[in-house]
Formats: structure tokens, C-alpha cells, sequence
DNA sequence: CTACGATACGGAGCATTGTTCCGCTTTGTC
DNA sequence: GACAAAGCGGAACAATGCTCCGTATCGTAG
């Protein structure tokens, strides 16, 4: 069983973490984090050993959200490749909300790799699901796996902020019609 | 004039840090790098102010490589289009071998906005050439702007280390792909 | 050749941040 | 209420960026 102060801290954390978040992005100092929720830095290393895991945590849900979302749009979307569209719009706007998350899919930076993992483990099936469903129907070339393209989607999110003649939807937009088959050529 | 004293110390340390660059990245500690240039860290920051700079000064003749192929794959390839293509595989080359340099692309990282300036700044106008020329011949469609472009597949390249099911290449091409006005459709 | 002012050098020192470790406190239980 | 286990806090250490100033070196004028 958990003690009660344990819970609460986690709970403590969690929040400051999203709040932190928010304002200062995923790589904000453990220090502010462990401030803003009132608790020393052991307590944020003991209950999260990563920053990582930090990271999941906090954005579990909609990590879960855009997963499930897959298989909905895919019964519902006019098409296969309407439905992967959707569902990577869904995933840019994932991205992009959350300052400098987009960079901590880059698998260079050490200890992130949890993080790179958990997300990729869920999201990569999905994705696959999708693709493999355009590919079927005709929609799409068969030769883009779906790692390859989600890790190039978080790419293109990668340091968006700041630089409005930066817009990473566009060039999503431009990766995914490369993707399409084109009928004439 | 410039001191004797202060020129030796100058290319010693061009030396060391092209030398540290490809053991250890562009992120590499300055100490190791006074470490090998055999001076102290004073002289580095006296000499390149900000590590952009530097890492300008290391690899200008390879960026001025790139900047002038341009011009002349436009007149040599077959169409504006394999140019352009020709001269983004060049850029990707510069990328992909010199570890790290194109995580500094990104523009949220303090201090590298000079870096990040003068590599866009000398490119990006030959990018804009290239695709220009693309679009008159009616073979790219209109919509995507050099500077982006730019940006975008410098992310792509990001992060490519350490994990071979990830290819920046293959990503690159299906931008471009993406950038071809369709003949059907 | 020497003396001198200007220039450049080195690295100690401060600030920030990540991470560990251990004495102290709180909690649940008997 | 006492006790052991679980948890807590933050001092302390390490890595790194960057600054600052006493000292050494250089070029030159006399």
C-alpha cells in the first residue's frame, strides 16, 4: 500500500509539472518544478526517477487520446488517406501545443529515450494501422514505414516557436501528399 | 595589425575544433576544446564570442561550397527540378556527417541564432534560385518558401544518429516529392 | 637592444542545472 | 503510544557556460 503523503506529492507533481510545462516547456530546471509544486528534488526523482517519465506522466491522457482517435477516424473518414491526415493533423496539434516536446522525440539526447519510447511504442501501431490502410486502397506508396514518418513528423515540429515564417503543418502537409500515389506522372 | 601570437591561436583553434566536432559533436564542452587547442578558454571566447561563431568559422568553406553549387546545378542538370534536388542531396550530405549541426538549424536554442542566421542567410537565396526556377518551368508548385523548406529538412536531419531504422534521406525525398505538381490528380 | 604601452592570455571564480545521498520526519500498524 | 518502514528535503558534488582581471607576450619607438 501507498502512504498518503506519497500520494499526494505524486498527485503535487503532476500538476506543477503541466503548469510548468506550459510556461517554460518540458525542459524546464527540476528545481522550478520541484518549487512550484512544493516538495524537495528528492521527492521529484524518487516518484520519477526520468525526466522522462515525468514527461509521460503528465501527458499520458492525450498521448492515450490521439491512439485511440486512430481507429475512430479511421471508420468514419471518407477515406484511408483522409483518416491519416486527420489523425496526423491531430498529432501536429499534439506537438505543437506542448513547447519543445516535438525535440524530445529526437533519440540523440540522453535521457529521453523512455520518453522517445513510450511515445513511439503507442503512436507507431497506430500509425501503421492507418498507413497500411491507405496502402492497401491505393492511396499511398507502399515504401514509408510508419516510425520513419511519425519520428519526421515530430521533426518537423521541432522548434516551431518564435519564428512565424516556420510553419511545420505545411510542410507536413507537403510530407504526407509526397506519400500519396500520384494517378497521373 | 593583428598579433602573431593571437593569429597562431586563432587557427589552432579552428584546428582543435573541427577536430572535437567530429569525435564529439558541435555540442562538445568548450573546455575540451581550449583542452586541445592547448589555450585557455578566455582565448576562445576572445576570438568567437559565441559558440556560433565558431562553429560558423569551422565550417564556412563547406557552407560556401554549397551556396555556390547551386548556380551551377542549374545549369548543368537536366531540369530545375533535378537540380533542385541534386543541391538538397549536397545540403543533406553537409548535414547528416557533421554530428549535430542540424539540431542548431533549430532556432529555439539560445545562443546559436547567429549560427542559425548565417547559414540561413547564405542558403537560403540559392534555395529560393532553385526553387524559383522549378516553379517557372511549372514542374514545383508555388506555395512553399525557401526559408521553410530550408528549415524543414534541416529538421529532418536532426537526430539521425544512433538509429538506423531512421533515415533522413528517404524523408527528404518524400518532401520534395510532396513539393511536384502532380500531372494527374 | 631596451623599455614601454598595447594587446592577448590563462584560468580562477561565479552561476545554472542535473543528480545523488543521508539524516530527519511522517505514516501506518500493533 | 511506540516502532519500523517509507518517504522527504535539501546540502553537496559534478559538469558546463561565461566573465574578469592579474600577468605574460608582442611590436615598436628611441
Amino acid at each position: 500500500m501507498k502512504r498518503a503523503d506519497a500520494l499526494r506529492n505524486e498527485q503535487a507533481l503532476l500538476a506543477a509539472a503541466a503548469a510548468v510545462f506550459v510556461t517554460s516547456g518540458v525542459d524546464a530546471p527540476i528545481r522550478q518544478i520541484a518549487a512550484e509544486a512544493g516538495v524537495g528534488m528528492g521527492t521529484i526523482y524518487r516518484h520519477f526517477p526520468t525526466r522522462a517519465e515525468l514527461v509521460v506522466a503528465v501527458y499520458r491522457h492525450q498521448v492515450e487520446a490521439c491512439a485511440e482517435a486512430g481507429p475512430v477516424l479511421l471508420a468514419s473518414a471518407d477515406s484511408a488517406l483522409a483518416a491519416l491526415r486527420q489523425w496526423v493533423d491531430l498529432f501536429v496539434d499534439f506537438l505543437v501545443t506542448k513547447h519543445g516536446l516535438a525535440n524530445v522525440l529526437q533519440s540523440d539526447r540522453v535521457g529521453t529515450s523512455a520518453l522517445h519510447t513510450y511515445f513511439l511504442d503507442r503512436l507507431v501501431p497506430i500509425c501503421a494501422q492507418l498507413l497500411d490502410a491507405a496502402v492497401s486502397n491505393g492511396q499511398v506508396m507502399p515504401d514509408t514505414g510508419a516510425y520513419e514518418l511519425m519520428r519526421g513528423i515530430g521533426n518537423l515540429c521541432a522548434g516551431h516557436d518564435k519564428d512565424p515564417r516556420y510553419e511545420p503543418r505545411r510542410l507536413v502537409e507537403l510530407l504526407i501528399r509526397g506519400l500519396e500515389r500520384t494517378t497521373g506522372h
